[in-house]
DNA sequence: CTCGCCATTTGATTTTGATCAAGTGCAACC
DNA sequence: GGTTGCACTTGATCAAAATCAAATGGCGAG
């Protein structure tokens, strides 16, 4: 029943896989080599400017991607315009919804970013013929709604300074994997933006900014350099004690 | 790859998984009948009494459950005590949380509810060995996570008179998946959980249908049950155009 | 029947964050 | 050097929901 790789270096991978893997370990790594070789003559990578959208809430998805470099935000939008960010996601997250052809949100680069794309019918085809695939896409379905429950109790219970302080607490652990320290990072995010991941203005977001700021738990240049002289302070600040 | 059930007759299916696959589409239907039997030898029912806790935030993992009738509650708590309702979860949901030990949200009975626990150990050995059980439960892992998703913009974006209306919304679409008429129903929460599911105060709450009680939204007997007039309407006040 | 206990409702007041309205700072462009 | 545009900040006011504080109402025990 075990589908494993052979060996990294096993040449009959393709060489843009194989550059790629090395840095990320995402949902392709439980392909064998041939599977590898043919998802990747489907396959295509794309740059995405800030603000390039992936897909449409309500459109039909024809592509899922696999997230290279940068960040992707998804939203939900209502009828009047209210918005709301529901999850962020960075390389190398799997950005799709299996198993379904509409989808239920958008999905737009937060970021300049990179994703590698395939065909939903090719990958639906290989998770059929693939547990181990399945697998890699429940783990990453699971470890979205651990974040997206957690998420629910910042927006539902948390005051504004939380919800920001939080927000940065996500960023500082997640914007670089690699990183040991998360000390010092760029938001990825406009003011308007943060605003729509944790059900705020922008004005509350920019004055819990600035009192942070003033409460030394943060320091800021050019509105997006953010460094954390205390982490466990900003912790505490974030209501997670 | 598929695993095929045999016909639903077949009588090496234990009585009890019989009678109960009968009325519900749970995790159970990707078994064999030898896999169902074996199990089966481990798996007990119990019923919970409302507010008896099935497991708690932080604890170890040692059973799973499918809820057989009731609906469960999984909240997460802040040091400070500020709850959040995260789930709601409907007979024949599955409960629990694969390839974790350590649980992250507690899980409580918001009514009196019945569910049949199975080992972690046993399910998740069965479901490296069944592909189609794994399919199963990311199936369900996609859907809490659409559902998360959808509370997300409830929680941020919404006012408390929408929010108010979606819960009810909700209860009315969820509650009993067999009727066709989701005109009237019992409220399986609480006010106190109603205001932990929607980011609000009891005293909000209970304003709220108030209001939309005198708005001729909804009425009340009792306090639990509700009757909806018009459906559509309601939809309305919930913000889902 | 009455008491006491809850859950819920209702009312008065306060607080938080939203809204409305200017400012500020910076980079691109002429 | 000055203008424009944009993102962000700051300030004044407003409104929604929280908080504090009593009622109310149903229900089981005695």
């Amino acid at each position: 029943m075990e589908v494993r790789r052979q060996d990294i270096h096993n040449s009959d991978i393709p060489v843009v896989c194989r550059a790629c893997e090395a840095r990320h370990g995402g949902v392709c790594g439980a392909l064998t080599s041939e599977q590898l070789t043919e998802l990747n003559k489907h396959s295509s990578r794309h740059r995405l400017e800030t603000g390039s959208e992936v897909i449409g809430q309500g459109e039909t998805v024809v592509n899922y991607s696999n997230i290279m470099r940068g960040v992707v935000k998804l939203t939900k939008v209502m009828a009047d315009g209210r918005q709301q960010i529901v999850g962020l996601q960075f390389a190398p997250d799997f950005l799709g919804r299996p198993f379904l052809t509409e989808s239920a949100i958008t999905a737009e680069a937060a970021t300049d970013s990179e994703v590698c794309n395939f065909p939903r019918t090719v990958l639906d085809r290989l998770v059929k013929k693939t547990p181990e695939l399945e697998h890699m896409l429940h783990q990453q379905a699971l470890k979205e709604l651990d974040e997206a429950r957690d998420w629910m109790l910042t927006l539902g219970r948390k005051t504004a300074q939380e919800k920001v302080a939080s927000f940065l607490y996500l960023i500082a652990t997640h914007i670089d994997p690699e990183s040991v320290d998360m000390s010092a990072f760029d938001l990825p995010l406009s003011r308007a933006d943060i605003a729509d991941f944790l059900g705020l203005t922008i004005e509350t977001v920019s004055r819990q900014f600035t009192k942070l700021r003033k409460e030394n738990v943060i320091r800021i240049e050019n509105n997006r350099h953010v460094t954390v002289p205390d982490m466990d302070r900003l912790m505490r600040y974030a209501g997670n004690d």
